[in-house]
DNA sequence: TTGAAAAATTTACGCGAGTAAAAAACATGA
DNA sequence: TCATGTTTTTTACTCGCGTAAATTTTTCAA
């Protein structure tokens, strides 16, 4: 490593011998130019240490190489996983992530939006938090760049949705429940923020009936994405005072489970499969905690592996082609049951 | 609105009837210009939609408003909270935070450093991993960016550290546990990855010392950072297999101690505070989920806040003055014990 | 050896702003 | 009203690179 200052492309170009055009070429695809050209341009970067300026090479660019990331709350394991994942991918295909969480606030997710409007990314990766009230804004975005959905369902916006698909899974964990047990009453929030939180009630509500059993619903009260506190406070309230039409729960999501857990545990309640369980309790999406509750969290888990590629490759199928896509695609993938210690 | 389009700052200079530089200088800094002018600029920009081009603007400023921020792993929830809080004070400070995690790997953590030198931030707030044989590649970039450490110490590495006392608050723990029942005996990996650990060992074997018992360390094999399954695992070995010298076991952080909650539970190892209880389990960090845990886990709080306060603080001073400190700066902020029902 | 195709070079312009210097316009208070 | 200092405007240059067109060089097969 040579320590003479090499500040622009030119002196780069000076110092390997090759012209500045022939460089640029260079660093859009290496491929690009002759072996022997890059051989030389190789050899030179590898005495002086250059990088193209990043700043000049977007503003020049048609297109920059960034890609949007936008998750609803990075605090949640479950995104943050899922976020590594993505990722992992977009570096992989040779672009750029950019990180943003919306922390469970439709307005920070508007101003996330909007500070990735100023980076100009060639497409987005976007969880949407889905508050009815803001997905005209969320609509606006997706009109100016290229967006593809993933994890919750904003109906018509978007180029793509790729996500889970609850009727299946809650149906897998429905039946289960019911072919080991007394058939489930369903734990959730009264207003969930998250639109999946309203289709697995739906899906729950349509899986009893199709078993022939009598569905219950328990609405909590609360607010924001303190799940677990939320699943504590209110399902101490629940056990302790209500009188339920079965020994079984199936929780919205694993948070509300792990709450819930929490809260049977402290009343001496034992939740499990054994014979003097006096609770079953089951969730949704195999967080990564649902591991390490006690009892351990039957639960099923999301294929956010393949919604994570599906939704990488399609964005960046619509970046490279410049073109939308003629018909909003859509894919549900399954989700497959964990069975654990806690039903 | 009117959509007449603004392509750059000619264009809007224009239509706000200001020239050009002057509205370079209202985009830099509102109130460096009189206010009739500001109200003339602000009005145009409510008519017509326009921003500077973030990398026209990056190219020519002689500092960008980039503040890099890496964590070792976002997939852990007090890392996302942390990041969470840092980036709040950064976007209020009017600068614009990038977000990085090193999800566990050193070099990742590298790698991170790397794209954060082609953002040319003004600064640069890291957790490091603290694996040694890397420590000379983090200390070149902090040749280049001012940096400042947090919760893990590189020593002599940057600006500035600051994190927690982990002195203070491993023996704030180790005092209550010998108080309230028998000594505790240390419970931790063998080869951690994070400088934090070693402090708390030597930490607790000073306590141990000052307070004139035995101490007793365990030592657990694991690598990475599924501190909750190696809890789990090696807990579980250590629970069933080895005859401990106290019924208390202090964990070298919360993580380990949900696993060996889960693995104590799991084995049907009752903990607590109760009579019939057969173990105490606390840990260190109070992470988000440790009150949830069976039962809900007695831990020390980091001071988060405060650390987080301080070194954005630090960070944006050393950016505003352009200017290294005469003197890296150490600050060690006190934990506050949090007492719940694991021990 | 030749000749066509492929690759590299030369030249030149554009991107959208920051910034500096000099000139002009404006604000303020006595 | 005038003098003074403050703002704004004008003009012009710079940053580092993408990109296009025309030209030259290289490559490789016939």
């Amino acid at each position: 490593m040579t320590d003479q200052k090499i500040k622009n492309m030119e002196d780069f170009a000076a110092v390997s011998g090759i012209s500045r055009p022939t460089i640029s070429k260079y660093f859009n695809d290496p491929d690009s130019v002759r072996k022997s050209t890059r051989a030389k341009i190789e050899t030179a970067l590898e005495k002086y240490d250059y990088r193209p300026n990043i700043y000049a090479v977007n503003q020049n660019r048609r297109q920059t190489k960034n890609i949007g990331l936008v998750v609803p709350n990075l605090t949640d394991p479950f995104f943050a996983g899922f976020a590594r994942t993505i990722e992992g991918l977009v570096v992989e295909a040779g672009y750029n992530p950019l990180l943003l969480s919306s922390h469970g606030g439709p307005e920070q997710e508007l101003a996330n939006l909007d500070s990735l409007r100023s980076i100009k990314p060639a497409g987005v990766l976007l969880a949407p938090l889905g508050r009815a009230s803001l997905e005209e804004r969320v609509a606006e975005f997706t009109n100016e760049v290229p967006t593809v959905l993933f994890d919750a369902n904003l109906e018509g916006i978007g180029e793509a949705f790729f996500g889970s698909d609850n009727n299946q899974s809650i149906g897998l964990i429905v039946d289960y429940l019911c072919r080991s047990g007394e058939p489930p009453v369903f734990f959730e929030m009264k207003a969930p923020i998250n639109p999946n939180a309203y289709k697995r009630r739906t899906a729950y509500l349509e899986a009893m009936e199709r078993l022939g059993h009598e569905p219950h619903l328990i609405q909590v009260n609360g607010q924001g994405w303190n799940f677990e506190e939320i699943g504590f406070r209110e399902g101490a309230r629940v056990l302790t005072n209500q009188r339920l039409p079965s020994n079984t729960i199936l929780c919205s999501n694993d948070r509300l489970a792990i709450g819930l857990l929490s809260a049977a545990f402290e009343n001496g309640l034992k939740v499990g499969l054994e014979a003097d369980s006096f609770l079953r309790i089951a969730g949704h999406d195999d967080h990564p905690f649902s591991r390490f509750t006690c009892p351990s969290l039957t639960t099923v888990s999301q294929d956010y592996e393949a919604i994570a590629a599906k939704s990488v490759e399609t964005v960046l199928s619509l970046v490279d082609s410049r073109e939308r896509l003629k018909k909003r695609e859509e894919i549900l993938f399954e989700g497959k049951l964990v069975m654990r210690g806690s039903a």
